[in-house]
DNA sequence: TATACGTGGCA
DNA sequence: TTGCCAAGTAT
């Protein structure tokens, strides 16, 4: 319910110009959008012809994901993967590596998918409809494609367009039951003409005027019919409730280097699920009540394994999570077990590893890198044979609490490996 | 409708 | 440091 719609009188019918407080209008933006519009890789300049595979491509990645960390991403697919015939014949593994840093895999696996079917179409399908019975294509992917590069007159209702619409009608409904109401209020008014353009302009609207914080209504096209900005609350909208962080969870890594050609042992997590598909060193379950004193028992072969000094720690969306890294050697030419592989140093780019698992390695090879070179005291040997009882961590000093470990930093490390990287 | 699903940047 | 949030989708 709008708090104009509460209103018991029609609507005022503007038979003046458009800047009457009234109703928000297409043109107003346009005009706005016409000098304000952001240049990006993927959007076509003015006159130019909008490709399908560019912004279906864009549009996924855009998926709850800053458009700093799609730029990089979005250049390295159109090299890889220059058509949607080219990533339609690439193997999975190459796009989940590719992908391996962008977060949320199961649309990278969709993205896949969905480039085998187009390809098995012959071509994107030019409605909104069509577009969305394709994987990784929801309701405001499929607006936005079939506005966008097929200007069809759809609503695109992203995070930015909610934010837009519930400050411009003062929508007291909570996300995301609101949603039906701004689809329809968004759609009443997209232009007959330039609705892509439109899409794309409530979009920059949004992302650099209407922002979730100290929005610049002196500044906006809009901000004659805002509901919310004549009542000052245009920070309080949208309406939504907060959503509760999850409990920590625990668990163990285990990074096996192997003798020789310092190979590391990796294993695929399965295609279902948190991180699907991608890969990691073997870890643990990941609990509640892990108890790392008994982290062995979960170890994937039978080794002198050394407990790291320190904690990985990480935050999904949905719960954070903290591992403790087991490091173990094995002799040069040992085999992986079943459904493990030993991967070179040098074949870790190539490898689907999501920025957890970055970090976990590049904890191991850095601590380890330290400790080889400076103290081997701050490493806890402890013994496969007994795993439960007798490792108590040393008691002496308290370890120094290790430096954020970043997924870049495996890069670093891969490139020249042993050397004392991290100091005290 | 509610929950699972990544990651990094910023106030 | 903590919490919020960024061009959502699938189930």
């Amino acid at each position: 319910m709008t708090r104009a719609a509460d209103k018991t009188s029609p609507m005022p019918a503007p038979a003046q110009k458009s800047r009457a407080p009234g109703r928000p209008n297409a043109s107003d933006l346009l005009v706005w959008y016409d000098r304000h519009r952001r240049v990006l890789p993927w959007r076509a300049l003015p006159g130019e012809r909008p490709d399908p595979y560019r912004v279906w491509l864009s549009e996924v990645m855009l998926q709850q994901t800053t458009i700093a960390a799609v730029k990089p991403y979005f250049s390295k697919f159109l090299e890889l993967f220059p058509d949607v015939a080219a990533l339609a014949a690439a193997a999975e593994e190459r796009v989940m590596s590719a992908w391996a840093g962008l977060g949320y895999y199961s649309r990278a696996r969709n993205l896949h998918a969905c480039a085998r079917a187009v390809a098995a179409l012959g071509a994107f399908p030019n409605t909104e409809e069509g577009l969305r019975k394709l994987p990784g294509i929801g309701a405001y992917t499929a607006g936005a494609i079939a506005a966008i590069a097929f200007d069809r007159p759809a609503a695109a209702v992203d995070g930015n367009v909610e934010r837009v619409m519930t400050r411009l009608f003062a929508i007291e409904t909570t996300l995301p039951a609101a949603r039906p109401e701004i689809r329809a209020l968004t759609l009443a008014l997209v232009p007959r003409d330039r609705p892509g353009d439109f899409a794309q302009a409530v979009m920059d609207l949004g992302a650099t005027i209407c922002t979730p914080k100290r929005p610049a209504c002196a500044l906006c096209p809009w901000m004659a019919p805002c509901v919310a900005r004549a009542e000052g609350l245009q920070e309080t909208f949208p309406r939504k409730i907060k959503k509760e962080k999850g409990v920590l969870r625990k668990g163990a890594a285990f990074v096996v280097v192997r003798a020789g050609d310092e190979a590391i042992l990796l294993r695929t997590r399965p295609p279902e699920g948190l991180l699907g598909s991608m890969a990691e060193p073997p870890t643990s379950a990941w609990t509640h009540d892990y108890d790392p004193a008994k982290g062995l028992l979960d170890a994937p072969l039978d080794a002198r394994w050394k407990r790291l000094p320190g904690i990985v720690k990480h935050v999904f969306t949905h719960f954070p999570l903290e591992l403790t890294v087991f490091s173990a050697r094995v002799a040069s030419g040992a085999g992986a077990p079943a459904g493990m592989r030993f991967t070179a140093r040098a074949g870790l780019d190539a490898e689907p590893l999501p920025g957890v698992m970055k970090k976990v390695l590049a904890h191991a090879l850095e601590v380890k890198a330290a400790s080889s070179v400076s103290e081997p005291k701050a490493e806890t040997p402890v013994d496969l044979a007994t795993p439960s009882e007798p490792e108590p961590p040393p008691r002496r000093a308290p370890i120094p609490k290790p430096p954020r470990t970043r997924p870049s930093d495996l890069a670093r490390i891969v490139k020249k490996p042993p050397k004392a990287t991290r100091k005290s």
